[in-house]
RNA sequence: GGGAUCAUAGCUCAGCUGGGAUGAGCGUCCGCUUGACGUGCGGGAGGUCACAGGUUCGAACCCUGUUGGUCCCACCA
């Protein structure tokens, strides 16, 4: 195999034929198998309406990486993918697209609608799955599921009679929220509140006598909605205002209507707000609903569907809301009943879809009751069965559950799963059925009709962690996939998604759908602001993957990020990332081009220089950590690790110290080892990051060797006790340093590398004089010197050299400059300031009982150490504090 | 009104349940045809970790308060 790689990395073609190569060979696909451990997680299903946009770009890449580090550890790892069918996104857009071929949804008819959605459908529903393969998302294809499928639509059904027979599900008559241009009601969660600016009308009814004549005293309150007062029933005081107690009981005239309402007491009245005063309409305003419903008032819709001013609402009949509200506030205003106008500024609930303005409205619909439901689900997160992380989106969670209403599960939509109730025409019975029902249970009559309504989107969401593993069957899959193990998304659908999952999951399979909901924020533009389409600032995740590459693209999402905040979305992080994914390629490069044909032979320990056992003491420490940080999560960090180093220790130390032994061939077991270590180290480091950056990892893996056929089916890198070199790191750490001080000094010297130059390092120390004696080639190469020299420092600064001190190192460069003596001095001063202020903190430590009593014996053993270092370097300074004095 | 969360280098952000500001990317300045990479290499400048107190041997981290920003929830008509 010729192991070439071009000059630059480009991922344009590579990717698609990487992902081909893996769908051919079917390493996504999971299938049960008992012997091994299973590790599952579902997709959050796109919508079919939806266009790949960043945020789904995150999830993904959370997912994938979760996914992929999972199943080289060795689990049997699922990742269960699938599509939503957003009722009412998707019945909007096929509206607008009937729309503009002139034809509106009634005159297609139900039957006719739903052909056209599933033509729709199946033109556009595979659309995001294409644009999430791009990513290099490794779910399970041959398992996706759709919310509508056959499967899913008979775990609703299931759901919904099980929880309709234990009476969970209920039709009320109860006030909800209907939006007027979707035609439709929807629940808590999908209203938005917005701050608008409005007015406080003032207001004032006639108060009558007993005998219905006008008593000449009025009562007066403030409104948002005085077109509301069409539906009015009452008007309410405090029962202990003192103001009002006279009229408790009395009846008023509600102008324009004409019609005697009463004055009632009740305790949601405010005294201080405004006069006390309330007027109730329990036909549109969820407060007053409540209101009405303890002092039995009537309940006036005085509404239509489309928000238009119904017979109820006499003369203004057919005006639309806000027109009846201009022309009931002339009117009154022409009786002398208005008496005054005041601006507002007010929450108006709108619509999460449409933003149009919600109006409550008391419908006939179904809901789920949700007291006993929710119990479960709020104590496994409070009993830690269920792990959110971060940790802080309990409060969230427990915010919604503590103050949860019933479910409005029905919509007035046409795409969705139908409900499965039937109501008999002759006796009125409701018949609530898995399968359809011929003739009515209680009476036997033929004449039934089913509920017109759908369900919630969510209701098919909230069962897709089982349904998915083919529940209500008994499958395999679920016995053995089942619970799932992390679930990713967004904290913006906590209340839409994550906590009707988890009631389901309690409630359905009677165990938890997940232990860990790991969520992650929003992906903002450069200002900070919410990528949205009437803004257009959104940015295409796929224009970047075709510009820079997935793996940029995937690296840029997840660095530098912690769970649950949001993120900016910068061009030059994707820049850098291309970059490091160039890197690694070079540094790839560089090594098959000195691989040659040849593999090397796996040397013997004492063939191993110091560079090799440092690097790979070094590897040996990442493994653990980014092990570690993944098994918690914390991705950003462990890529953080893996990024620095494979740039800094890897190619910027490693690959330099190695090249001398590479060029002169002579010594072939040293060339052999080094070989060795470079394929060796770069394969973990290859492995550690191939679930963030699963292309270059592949190609450059598979380029590498020949052993196996791909980097995401190989195993996991494992810490190893034996690949620990402490000494090798010190010594190779010590080396650095002397390098760097060489390389600073040359530098504040104006020598550029070209210049070789004569270098003496010294040092009073005879360990380190050995370490530098065994390391004597690095010197040259990677501090440009022509010759090294290592001696013993007697005298603290040199007579005729020039010196610079780095920690307790002298380097001599004897190129005819001398440094500054005072600058040196204050130098040093500084120097033993801060060694006195290390003295103090580490005496201070090991000083302290409570530290020594809890501190690890590795911590202690550190921090003796450095005691004894700090020591040995003051007294070090000290020395040449007193040599330069005496100059 | 209630609650959450944030304030760290010029910008955007990490900082692992108190222990050297340990830091990253971008930007900026200086210097490099070092035979993998200029999508590169070396070096530098730049931070009293919002402010004020407190706990502690020790605080960016814990507590209290203040200021400023963001978000969520809530029926104030």
């Amino acid at each position: 195999m010729s192991r070439e790689l071009a000059k630059t990395y480009d991922p344009a073609g590579i990717e698609d034929r990487l992902y081909q190569k893996w769908l051919d060979k079917k390493y996504f696909h999971a299938e049960v198998d008992e012997t091994k451990k299973p590790f599952t997680i579902v997709i959050p299903p796109p919508n079919i309406t939806g266009q790949l946009h960043m945020g789904h770009a995150l999830d993904e890449t959370m997912q994938d990486i979760l996914i992929r580090f999972k199943r080289m550890q060795g689990y049997n790892a699922l990742w269960q993918p699938g599509t939503d069918h957003a009722s009412i996104a998707t019945e909007v857009r096929i509206i607008n697209k009937l729309k503009e071929e002139g034809i509106n949804k009634e005159d297609l008819g139900r039957e006719g609608f739903l052909e056209r959605a599933w033509a729709w459908k199946k033109e556009y529903g595979g659309t995001i799955v294409n644009q999430l393969k791009k990513l290099g998302s490794s779910c399970d294809w041959d398992r996706e599921r759709f919310t509508m499928d056959e499967g899913c639509n008979r775990a609703v059904k299931e759901v919904f009679v099980k929880m309709y027979e234990k009476g969970y599900i209920y039709k009320g008559s109860r006030i909800i929220n209907w939006c007027p241009v979707c035609n439709t009601s929807i629940s808590d969660a999908e209203v938005e509140y917005e701050e608008q600016a409005g007015h406080f009308w003032h207001i004032r009814y006639p108060v009558l006598n007993e005998d219905g004549s006008e008593s000449g005293e009025y009562l007066e309150f403030a409104t948002t909605r005085p077109e509301t007062m069409l539906g009015d029933t009452a008007v309410a005081v405090h029962p202990e205002d003192e103001r009002y107690r006279h009229l408790i009981g009395k009846e008023l005239m509600l102008p324009l209507m004409n019609r005697k309402i009463p004055v009632i007491a009740d305790e949601y009245v405010d005294r201080e707000f405004g006069t006390g005063v309330v007027k109730i309409t329990p036909g549109h305003d969820p407060n007053d609903f409540e209101v009405g419903k303890r002092h039995d008032l009537p309940v006036i819709n005085i509404m239509n569907d489309d928000a238009t001013i119904n017979a109820n609402g006499g003369k203004f009949e057919g005006m639309d809301r806000y027109e009846a509200r201009k022309a009931i506030v002339k009117e009154l205003e022409e009786m002398g009943l208005l008496v005054g106008i005041e601006d507002h500024v007010h929450n108006v609930g709108t619509h999460d879809r449409c933003g149009t303005t919600v109006e409550p409205m008391v419908k006939a619909q179904w809901f789920v009751r949700m007291d006993e439901l929710i119990k479960p689900a709020q104590q496994a997160v409070k009993k830690g069965e269920i792990r959110l992380v971060p940790e802080s989106m309990q409060k969230n969670y427990f915010n919604w559950t503590d103050n949860i209403r019933d479910w409005c599960i029905s919509r007035q939509l046409w795409w969705g799963h139908r409900i499965p109730a039937w109501y008999c025409a002759d006796c009125g019975e409701t018949v609530v059925s898995r399968t359809d029902p011929e003739c009515c249970p209680k009476c036997g009559s033929r004449k039934l009709s089913q509920d017109p309504d759908t369900l919630d989107t969510w209701f098919s969401s909230a069962l897709w962690p089982f349904s998915t593993l083919g529940w209500p069957d008994d499958t395999p899959e679920l016995r053995y996939f089942y619970p799932t193990d992390v679930l990713v998304t967004g904290y913006d659908i906590i209340f839409f998604w994550v906590i009707r999952m988890i009631f389901s999951g309690y409630e359905q399979m009677g165990e938890k759908p997940f232990h860990t909901v790991l969520f992650h924020g929003l992906v903002r533009d450069a200002q900070g602001r919410k990528m949205s389409k009437s803004l257009g600032n959104g940015i295409d995740p796929l224009e970047i993957i075709a510009k820079y590459g997935a793996d940029a693209l995937r690296l840029t999402l997840v660095t530098g990020n912690a769970p649950g905040n949001d993120m900016r979305f910068y061009y030059e992080k994707v820049e850098a990332n291309r970059n490091f994914a160039n890197k690694i390629w070079n540094a790839s490069r560089f090594i098959m081009m000195n691989l040659g044909e040849t593999a090397p032979t796996k040397p013997a320990q004492e063939e191993l220089a110091p560079a090799d056992r440092w690097i790979i003491s070094k590897a040996n420490s990442l493994v653990r950590d980014v092990t570690e940080n993944m098994e918690k999560y914390e991705l950003g960090v462990a890529v953080q690790k893996i990024y620095d180093f494979i740039w800094d220790e890897f190619c910027d130390w490693y690959i330099e110290m190695v090249k001398p032994r590479l060029y002169e061939k002579e010594d072939a077991a040293s060339r052999n080892a080094a070989l060795y270590t470079l394929k060796s180290v770069l394969i973990d480091a290859l492995k550690l990051l191939h679930p963030y950056m699963p292309f270059v990892t592949e190609e450059i893996f598979c380029t590498l060797q020949d052993e196996e056929e791909s980097i995401m089916v190989s195993s996991w890198p494992l810490y190893t006790e034996s690949k620990n070199y402490p000494e090798e790191e010190h010594a190779i750490e010590t080396v650095k340093e002397a390098i760097r001080g060489i390389r600073n000094a040359r530098t504040g010297l104006n020598v550029p590398p070209s210049k070789k130059a004569q270098v003496f390092v010294v040092s009073a120390l005879e360990e380190k004089r050995s370490i530098f004696e065994k390391n004597r080639d690095f010197f040259r190469v990677l501090a440009y010197a022509s010759e090294v020299h290592i001696q013993e420092d007697k005298s603290g600064i040199g007579e005729d050299a020039v010196s610079v001190v780095i920690a307790d190192v002298n380097i001599y460069l004897p190129l005819g400059e001398l440094v500054d003596i005072e600058k040196e001095a204050e130098r040093l001063k500084k120097e033993e300031e801060r060694l006195l202020g290390e003295l103090k903190r580490v005496d201070g430590m090991l000083s302290n009982e409570k530290f020594l009593a809890k501190a690890p014996e590795s911590k202690l053993a550190e921090e003796r150490a450095k005691k004894e270092k700090y020591s040995r370097m003051l007294e070090q300074v000290r020395e040449q504090i007193s040599h330069l004095s005496g100059k």
